[in-house]
DNA sequence: GACCAGGCACATC
DNA sequence: GATGTGCATGGT
């Protein structure tokens, strides 16, 4: 079996990503930069109690309420800062709210979009890209890169564009499959390859996945 | 108390 | 292009 299909048989669904509209996604995928998502869900329940999960209410809040609401995810004050570059670009493009109109954008003109946000990275952009936007765009993260690099599958210093477009070219251009595949690699990154147990004797990948294992059949 | 978490910008070599 | 550092809280 592919190694997506094992991965999916043993976690099943992931119904990525939490959020109740797109722009708590895209809200969620600023906080979560290195931070593990259980702080994150504080910091959006704080928002959310402020009634701070639209990007108009944002821009308007002091930005002292806006930083003390984000303490639980971290570095909050550079994450306040990169919010609000974010809700600027949504508000200087039409209509905010909590379904933005630039997620209606083609890929290529959201993506370099939000590259251009100060704060905004490639995982970040392709977060929002794949999971606010609902468009095809692979996420790449530190357990791709660890899981697939202790299966022997990459050397794990490769560029993030470059395995990003290793996954993108070998897999059917589908954001429901990079949905699902990326949130499998998650939780496999979360629930068992974790950086202390190089080899997880629990690895639904097992110990015998080769260089020339498919991705997806 | 050390280590880790769904990164990114910036300085330096 | 590669490497190092600051940013910060909360769980294990």
């Amino acid at each position: 079996m592919d190694i997506y299909h094992r991965l999916n048989a043993f976690f099943g669904p992931r119904h990525w990503w939490p959020g109740d509209s797109p722009f708590e996604v895209m809200v969620g995928a600023i906080l979560t930069q290195n931070t593990s998502w259980r702080n994150v869900e504080k910091a959006i329940d704080n928002l959310s109690r402020l009634a701070l999960l639209t990007p108009e209410a944002i821009e308007a809040a002091p930005t002292d309420t806006l930083a003390q609401a984000l303490r639980p995810s971290g570095y909050y004050n550079i994450k306040k800062d990169r919010l609000l570059s974010l809700v600027r670009l949504v508000l200087e493009n039409g209509r905010g709210g909590a379904d933005p109109e630039i997620l209606r954008w083609p890929i290529s003109k959201l993506r370099s979009a939000l590259l251009e946000v100060k704060g905004i990275g490639p995982e970040t952009a392709d977060s929002i890209v794949l999971y606010a936007a609902n468009k095809p765009s692979f996420v790449v993260d530190l357990y791709t890169r660890r899981l697939f690099s202790r299966h022997g599958l990459i050397l794990g210093s490769e560029s993030y564009q470059d395995i990003r477009s290793w996954f993108m070219e070998n897999l059917v251009c589908d954001a429901a499959l990079f949905n699902q595949y990326h949130a499998l690699i998650v939780a496999a990154g979360n629930k068992l390859c974790k950086p202390k147990t190089p080899l997880c004797n629990m690895c639904p990948l097992g110990d015998d996945v080769f260089l020339d294992e498919s991705l997806l059949v």
